[in-house]
DNA sequence: GAGTGGTCTAGACCACGGT
DNA sequence: CCGTGGTCTAGACCACTCC
């Protein structure tokens, strides 16, 4: 915890709201009623709005307040990880999930002009291709297709393929900045048949993922093959 | 456009970023630069860079500069429509697309317990529960099942239903503030095999949506049931 | 140590909502 | 009209990156 000045208050008004102390009004005390309240600039009272208002709690009008967005406990789960970097959210659980992962393919290519159009990753350039069967609970239920730069994240070994890539990166100093997201619905493909355990189910959810280093390099391309009925992906959208 | 001082550099910084004008330095001029180029306020010009970072164009980094995220004509795709209101974007098209409305089912129901359960509105209340077909280029592609809160809403018809439903709640002045969606890959239901066309897919994406008002009221939930293979749904994670 | 973005303050005026 | 959030300015200091 940092505790910025705008974090405190954020924190303490995030408590209130979903603790209900501001529930009956609908309403967010006003900007000066905060100012007052925390003793600080109205620059950090409106961040810590801004970064409410990015959570979808609460919604700004102009002219009239902050106006709190109705919750119950149905629509919680639209609330949960708005944008997180795991990407993908196991439905109704909250217990603690047994996973497993089986590397199916580690090596190192170049990339042609085929991959190249996929991957967006220039031609010529040496990627690493993984593939990665998720067994979660002893159920085969996500298939990641990972291509990473080689030139930006240094060796990977089978075995960090086997731990967390992402945890080894992070560790190396390889900064994570923004990761763009594409998620579609697709046809199973004979791999995702063979690998995954669909059942009746003939098709998979596609999580298509780039991911971007803190000096603006793509380093990664994903696709993340899940099946049916398990997972969740959650968007805000804000006018 | 209202033309703020911040739009104004936001667009102008756009519009360069895209044509490739900074493409060879990898970076964004630094905020002094860009408050003497435009004779603005470090206000104007930090807003305009966060919207530009929103946008996923560029990434900021403290004591560095701002940096420009790669982008090549493949991974264009992953900028569009970053969280606009109407959701699903058709993949691999620019042309014009052929819609076709057909309303299945209209009628006012009050939200028993189950309903309440799915929708998180109000045992008691009345409702618009309306399923819909939509039609594009003579495909069955969508199958949006909707309840809309009466109360809020005020009166809608069956003719409204085959236009836009939305746009008749903004002409009467309904200001949707903030929608929440949920997307899921599910085995088709009946109704979906029998009004879709699915082909041999046995599986719908679909897409839960909460919307809610300026008051912070939720006044609609709304499952959009879509074929495989044909949308596109993006995100955008920052650090 | 120099350069850069992040946080913070104290003010001002404007635009919109409701009375 | 008053109350409110949105925009904007001019400054200050801090934290981080890079040389």
């Amino acid at each position: 915890m940092a505790a910025t000045t705008f974090e405190t208050i954020y924190t303490t008004l995030r408590e209130r709201i979903l603790n209900g102390s501001y529930s009956i009004k609908m309403r967010l005390p006003i900007e000066d009623d905060l100012i007052a309240e925390f003793s600080s600039s109205r620059y950090a009272v409106r961040k810590a709005i801004e970064k409410l208002a990015a959570d979808g709690l609460v919604y700004s009008v102009k002219g009239r307040g902050v106006v709190l967005l109705e919750h119950t406990p149905q629509t919680q789960a639209f609330n949960l990880d708005l944008g997180k970097l795991n990407g993908l959210q196991k439905l109704n659980t909250n217990r603690k999930l047994n996973y497993q992962t089986d590397v199916l393919q580690f090596e190192q290519v170049i990339v042609d002009q085929a991959l190249s159009t996929k991957t967006a990753f220039e031609v010529g350039i040496p990627v690493y291709a993984i593939q990665r069967l998720r067994i979660i609970d002893d159920v085969r239920a996500v298939l990641d297709i990972n291509y990473f730069n080689a030139q930006l994240t240094g060796e990977l070994t089978e075995d960090i393929a086997v731990h967390s890539i992402y945890h080894h990166l992070k560790q190396n100093g390889l900064k994570i900045a923004v990761v763009k997201r594409m998620l579609r619905v697709e046809s199973a493909t004979a791999l995702d048949q063979q690998q995954l355990a669909l059942g009746e189910n003939n098709c998979i959810g596609n999580m298509i993922s780039i991911a971007f280093n803190d000096a603006g390099r793509q380093f990664e391309y994903t696709e993340s093959h899940f099946i049916p009925n398990q997972f969740n992906f959650n968007q805000l959208i804000r006018n």
